[in-house]
DNA sequence: GCCAACGTTGGC
DNA sequence: GCCAACGTTGGC
C-alpha cells in the first residue's frame, strides 16, 4: 500500500463536501506528474492526506482511499468543463483520474503553519519551498504521524 | 492583491 | 532544443 497526499481547495471540494457524497472522481488534474501518480501508481485502497489549499489557513483536513484506479477524465473533452483540452478526446485520452472516498475528517486540523515549526517534517514535501503539485506521494512513516497527530484532541 | 516558483507554449 | 513570454498555483 501507498500513501499520498492531494490538494484541494476547499471553496471548490472539501472534505465535508467528501463526507456528504461518501466518494468522488478526482477530475480536472492537468498536470502531468500528477497525471502520472494517478494512472500509473495509484491503488486501489491506498491512503490519501486530504489537503485544504488555497484558504485561511492551509491545512491537512483529513483522510480519504482510493477506491477506484486510474480511468480517462472525461470533464477533458466535455467543452462546457472549466478542465476541457481540445487535445485530449476519448480515443486517445490525455487526463485520467481515479475515484477516492472518505475515511476520516480530523479532529484536529494540521495547519500548514503548524507543520512547519515540527522538525521531524522539515524533510516532508508539502513543506518544501515551491512544490505547487497536487498528487504527490509520501512515506508510510509520515502518514502516520501525521494521522496520529490529526487524532490527537 | 502580490508575487515567487513553477509549468507550458510556440517562435526560431 | 533553446528560451522568452505567458499562465497557474498557492502562501502570505
Amino acid at each position: 500500500m501507498r500513501y499520498w497526499l492531494m490538494k484541494s481547495e476547499p471553496d471548490v471540494f472539501s472534505i465535508e463536501d467528501l463526507k456528504k457524497k461518501k466518494s468522488e472522481h478526482w477530475d480536472g488534474v492537468r498536470n502531468y506528474q500528477a497525471r502520472n501518480y494517478m494512472r500509473d501508481e495509484m491503488k486501489r485502497g491506498d491512503k490519501v492526506l486530504f489537503y485544504h489549499s488555497n484558504c485561511k489557513p492551509p491545512g491537512i483536513a483529513g483522510i480519504a482511499k482510493v477506491v477506484k484506479e486510474s480511468y480517462p477524465d472525461h470533464t477533458a473533452w466535455d467543452k462546457k468543463s472549466p478542465y476541457y483540452d481540445a487535445k485530449s478526446n476519448a480515443e486517445n485520452p490525455r487526463w485520467f483520474m481515479v475515484d477516492i472516498a472518505f475515511v476520516k475528517k480530523f479532529k484536529n486540523y494540521l495547519s500548514l503553519h503548524e507543520l512547519k515549526n515540527i522538525q521531524k517534517l522539515s524533510e516532508f514535501k508539502l513543506l518544501q519551498k515551491g512544490n505547487r503539485l497536487s498528487v504527490f506521494p509520501i512515506e508510510k512513516a509520515e502518514f502516520e504521524y501525521l494521522q496520529e497527530l490529526g487524532e490527537k484532541v
